[in-house]
DNA sequence: CTGAAAGCGCTTACAG
DNA sequence: CTGAAAGCGCTTACAG
């Protein structure tokens, strides 16, 4: 089972069977016979290698750690796909954990895969863990954030270009006339997020329309359909009686889909709607999803090249971090009514 | 940064240390004063035990492999995320990896964790890997298959009630008297698919309507649109005409209902619709789809009570493969026009 | 060409 | 109460 048996085994040193079955018998001059006897009783007895012994001597895991957000949400899973992909591409194994948004997990995680040494993190995360991510940083462990960022805190970064997509989803419905867009977005520690509501300002203004704050909804992250039926029943009556609804993430937009619906508001002629974050099958719904499509498949990819640089430099070499915004796309469908009203505008 | 490095600075030794560090200090009469001093500089330097080392010496890692056979199917990622959120109750960290339906990934990922001395595995296996499987099971490691198994081989297993909740959505079909049923199914290596097309014959036999084969059209796991399209031209046409279409998986699901949708087929009037595996956003499309849904979450959660409990028990007394098939659910819905058939019937 | 030996960082009997 | 020592399974200079 182990090295030492083999050695034994075959009356040859631990040193040499090592040599051999790492391929570095031609290197340290093993004759081929005896190559030949170590290779073919490694494989009689199906020797593996245990990997936990020879990271702690090289210091090495070929390993990447991913701490995920939420590995149940289709969003991330995607990205871990990506992830996982390119980093086998290059040579490294990924440990997914998953952090189910719980900042304490999230500082427990991080612990955990330092002490399983793996050789650096990627990380999109809760948002309540600066000071763990401050620390990771400052300590110089390679390190990415992907997905979501600190306000104040530079570290290696990958993020859609999220005021961008914003600014364009919002745009999209103000070149159509609509004129009182509501909000529902998530409780904004997240500059991601707040970062969406600013473009929506900013598309505002650029249309000479003065932000009203009560338009703006922010429910918590796990916000159930009740909740959000109230809150749109707030939005869709008068004072305020919006025209189009923005909603700045997949899952609430899923949740505000099935809430108007269920509350018999007809998209888009009562109001229209539009989404950040696009996902699969917001074509298939009816009406289809207007929405902006983050490129989770390339910010993974970028995430790990990233961070395959980090490791491969010398921890001491001053690095600069390196922020990659990663384009996003409006996908135009038929949920604000853009052919209808186009034809009027005509 | 190392136990024996926080020993030299106190002036003790590292097992006095190690004691302390573990909580295992009033068991070994380390007098608290000394504790204090070591838990104190612990702190400071912000010791972190090095994981390696010590599962080196324990043989133990208090981690669970996850192998699954595509992290990016949603399916799949609820399925991990259960698994997970189960095991770190019981004090198990997951390790997730994804074999992207590669056996030969497969193969080697069962090498690196095993390598890795993971306590236990559950592997949704891409089903190509019978002698992996074999050859790990006889060596006793504690090992759980989920979603698949493989013929002739007895593991530990959960999956769905795949023959019952097959047989059932058939049924549903066969209750509104549809009469041409058509199968859209995935090339069947995989017992948990051929399953579903048995129980499909099982159901026409119940209804006296004799099987035929041209109905049932086997396509590659990755089967792309174009693909789908001809397929699925072939079944609605004469000779076959089927009046409804069974499809047995999701990924299929949606490219089946794109391909109808751009074909300019109405579901559930010129063809009604029925699918196995049911997602979420199935009740958002139009027509809402009928399907038969696996419990994923109660899936994950009893394959790692099994995992455990194997993990438990000493390798050399013999146990029983335990066999869980967790219950399906039909969700009708609008896609076999239920309504307007039963009305007729009436 | 090959082996003895040190060491990675930990834990746990054991001796005093 | 506490320390010296062995050992988990590997790798890599180094000596001959």
């Amino acid at each position: 089972m182990s090295l030492s048996r083999i050695a034994k085994e075959l009356g040859l040193s631990t040193a040499t069977v090592s040599y051999v079955v790492n391929g570095k018998g031609d290197q340290n001059k093993i004759p081929k016979d005896t190559q030949e006897r170590v290779t073919e009783y490694a494989d009689k007895i199906n020797y593996k290698p245990n990997k936990l012994a020879r990271s702690l001597f090289t210091g090495k895991t070929n390993t990447i750690g991913l701490i995920i957000s939420d590995i149940g949400n289709f969003y991330y899973s995607k990205m871990a796909k990506s992830i996982e992909e390119e980093a086998r591409k290059n040579g490294y194994e990924t440990m997914i954990v998953s952090s189910h948004e719980e900042p304490e997990l999230e500082s427990d995680i991080i612990q955990n895969l330092c002490g399983r040494k793996v050789d650096g993190l990627i990380i999109s995360t809760t948002g309540k863990n600066k000071e763990d991510i401050k620390a990771l940083r400052d300590s110089h462990f390679p390190l990415v954030l992907i997905d979501r960022r600190y306000k104040g805190l530079k570290t290696n970064l990958v993020q859609s270009e999220i005021f961008d997509g914003s600014f364009k989803v919002v745009n999209h419905l103000l070149k159509l006339n609509y004129q009182k867009i509501g909000v529902v977005t998530t409780l904004n520690h997240l500059p991601s997020m707040s970062d969406r509501v600013e473009a929506y300002k900013e598309a505002l203004k650029g249309h000479h329309i003065s932000f009203n704050s009560n338009l703006v909804k922010e429910v918590p992250f796990d916000a159930k359909l009740e909740l959000i039926k109230t809150v749109l029943s707030d939005l869709i009556t008068s004072p305020n009686a919006i025209d189009a609804l923005y909603v700045t993430n997949n899952k609430l937009t899923m949740l505000c889909y099935e809430a108007l619906t269920e509350m018999n508001v007809r998209i888009p002629f009562d109001c229209a709607f539009v989404s950040f974050d696009d996902m699969d099958y917001f074509k298939y719904i009816t009406p289809s999803l207007t929405a902006v499509k983050q490129n989770v498949d390339e910010m993974g990819k970028i995430a790990v090249r990233i961070l395959i640089e980090e490791i491969n430099t010398n921890a001491l070499t001053k690095r600069a971090k390196k922020v990659v915004k990663v384009k996003m796309d409006l996908n135009i469908r038929n949920s604000c009514g853009s052919l209808l009203k186009n034809a009027m505008a005509v």
